[in-house]
DNA sequence: CATTTTACAATGCACCTGCATGATAATAGT
DNA sequence: ACTATTATCATGCAGGTGCATTGTAAAATG
């Protein structure tokens, strides 16, 4: 085994032990021994992949990031009709929902992520560029949905993508507390579609 | 000094100091230490006001709740007039954002707060009840807008309520993590809101 | 086969952590 | 004035922290 070892593919290994600490017990609980531990091998296994801590924090961040925007991307592939703007909304806005026991673990390690780059510079630069393609993500689906007439002229597609954005994370906020329920969480959203975007008009 | 002394002022006093290393440093520089160099007491007196660090913590996030419903308390009695619940929830919304630089480390503190509460389940109590307050207003103001004909009787008071509360709370993350500016956040927050209340039809 | 490279482990170290203990001084109560 | 109370401090301690060093064994390379 030790030489043939894909360094990228262990350290995707690593983040996900890294995961589990932080959706379980916190992000002061990431140590390097107890992500050795939770990975199943010695502190000096960690060392090896990750030079220092800080960059073993920020790598399991960007990591989730690339897995989020993989699943995007192939959720935009996934749809061959370019005219579904609305039900790829709702698949992403779903998608970042902890509307799982799974979804919800990415979410509280999402949210733990996000409250360190107060004070972590590199990981609010990883963090707003994720927030960018998502942002992206939406203003162009509301463009589309604008030029197919789904979504009236008037509205303003940035402001209403930062909306959108916004409501998704506050919404994960309160249900990873545990304030509200997934289904609540995924109410205000449809809410917020059904708003959005014109109904067919019942014309027969 | 060493009889009369008020131990919850001072405990206040010492909240004050946590929010500081909170805000710059992030939850995990949070040590006794730190928090009497910060007060410029020795770590005896923290340890004299606090059973436990968990403690400290707890009762430096309840003192932030409490802060703020004070504020939107003074600010429901400074209304006279019961048929303004516009600008009653505009102004509670704005209190939530980070519009000048005390209320953005308020805003830090408080989503380092909420991040944490995950795997804190007494501080999510805390948490859960400040919403739960923030909700009671925001629905009540809504119902008495809807007397008033200044809402719709279509809307939903609680779905509504949840929808105002969860857009500013992802509008705090944003603007912490500096993904866009206050005024940003202020015009999603009103657009919100011109949405939500009929405009007076131009009537002369 | 010899050698270099490399994955992984064990351990040591200076530092920090929360918490407990003991000391000191100042006041409140009587 | 004496004593008990208490606010504050200094220090000690066991355990945990990130990181560096060293050791070891298993391949890959020539």
């Amino acid at each position: 085994m030790p030489k043939i070892v894909d360094h990228d593919r262990r350290r995707r290994e690593l983040a996900q032990a890294i995961w589990s600490i932080i959706a379980l017990r916190g992000l002061n609980a990431v140590t390097l021994r107890s992500v050795a531990a939770e990975a199943g091998v010695s502190m000096g296994t960690v060392q090896h992949y990750f030079r220092t801590k800080d960059q073993m924090l920020l790598f399991a961040c960007q990591h989730m990031v690339d897995l989020a925007q993989a699943g995007a991307s192939s959720l935009l592939e996934r749809s061959q009709h370019p005219d579904e703007p609305e039900s790829i909304i709702r698949a992403v806005m779903h998608q970042t929902l902890p509307v799982d026991e799974q979804q919800r673990f990415g979410s509280a390690v999402w949210l733990a992520f996000v409250a360190h780059a107060i004070v972590d510079d590199e990981l609010a630069e990883i963090i707003r560029h994720a927030w960018l393609g998502l942002h992206d993500i939406l203003t162009n689906q509301l463009r589309t949905a604008q030029q197919f007439g789904k979504v009236s002229d008037d509205v303003d597609v940035e402001r209403e993508a930062l909306s959108l954005a916004t409501v998704a994370d506050g919404l994960v906020q309160h249900a990873v507390v545990g304030q509200i329920s997934a289904d609540d969480a995924l109410a205000v959203i449809d809410h917020h579609l059904n708003r959005l975007f014109t109904k067919p008009s019942y014309r027969a």
